[in-house]
DNA sequence: TCCTTTCTTGACTAAACATTCCAAAATTGG
DNA sequence: CCAATTTTGGAATGTTTAGTCAAGAAAGGA
């Protein structure tokens, strides 16, 4: 069991995590992240090396926990073009908040190989299980036969993005949800 | 006529456009700006105010510029569908480098009123003209006319931010002709 | 030619920044 | 209750930053 002195790591990175999304990483300052995480500065440092290792642990843990999130509630339901759909529904009613994943593509793009590497993992997880459950929709008919699963996959991960931006730019549920719909519709 | 020792303010800029573009604002000091832009720091400083005026500058002119294109190649071919299509290819074509818009939409959301007030104009400009020629496209029966063309119009911007995300995320150009590919298919 | 205006250059300031150091305080295991 | 370990916060360091200043070079007009 963990120590009650030592303060919850994955906490802290939670805390930071919520930093990075609203400043990005060069927006962000350490006397932001020490303040938001509720540790002193030194424990940072001891405990996530520097400010660029913390901000790719906060992505990275951002990717997993996201990925997770997406996948479970595709699985969960019985019909997989229910669960696609309440996977997107998801996305427009979590878009209000930025997507941390999003944000550090918009700033790195591909210039950090650290970076691009837990996008790459948390992208094939996501996708795989797409995929999966996309072909399963096409099977049932619910899902248009003559597009690949790889494509159907690539083309929704595109307008979740697409979604997101236009959450940040301003765009109200309405809007999202009409988007959200037409996405399905171009699959169905 | 312009005087020819004074340096050109709008090619000045563009260079202050493609440092943005690459690195965001945060990113970007006045150094990069200064060696970009090929003039002193003070023309710099007198010509354009301050970095963030800079930056506002930039992003406006991007906007209109980008506007400007999407428009004309809009209304270019006698069909309005080719112009959508061809307005689509576009994107895709131009989508390794990265978009100032987004980017500062990404960076700062809705947090400074310059900004949203630009985008604002850019996008209503470009909806509109998109709006109008969608109708058209559906008069002609070659985009289904059960859609309103608003909700066309905004699912095609966010297809167009999703087709540049995945760009600056490594997506090579088959995957973003598929992306294109389908966004169409939605609306046709 | 001289004068005015404009641009450049490099040095400068002052603040913000990431990071390290240190000593005190807190917490735990024994 | 003691000793080892952690956390903390403030001070210090050295770098980077945005922005200013002042002297000089280039150009054009008279």
């Amino acid at each position: 069991m963990a120590r009650s002195k030592e303060f919850d790591r994955e906490q802290a990175l939670d805390a930071a995590i919520d930093v990075f999304r609203d400043h990005g990483f060069e927006g962000t300052s350490t006397d932001m992240l020490v303040k938001s995480m509720r540790i002193g500065r030194q424990s940072l440092y001891d405990t996530f090396g520097d400010k660029w290792q913390l901000y790719r642990s906060a992505v990275e843990r951002y990717a997993t926990a996201e990925t997770h999130a997406h996948i479970e509630i595709l699985r969960r339901e019985g019909q997989a073009v229910d669960g696609i759909r309440q996977m997107i529904d998801r996305v427009v009613e979590e878009a209000r908040r930025t997507c941390l994943g999003v944000g550090s593509i918009c700033e790195f793009g591909q210039t950090r190989a650290e970076l691009v590497a837990v996008h790459q993992v948390a992208d094939r997880r996501l996708k795989e299980a797409m995929r999966r459950r996309i072909a399963e929709a096409q099977a049932a008919g619910d899902v248009v036969a003559g597009l690949s699963p790889v494509e159907v996959a690539d083309f929704l991960v595109a307008n979740f993005a697409g979604i997101r931006i236009a959450a940040r730019g301003g765009a109200d549920r309405a809007h999202l949800q009409s988007l959200a719909r037409l996405a399905l519709r171009a699959i169905t």
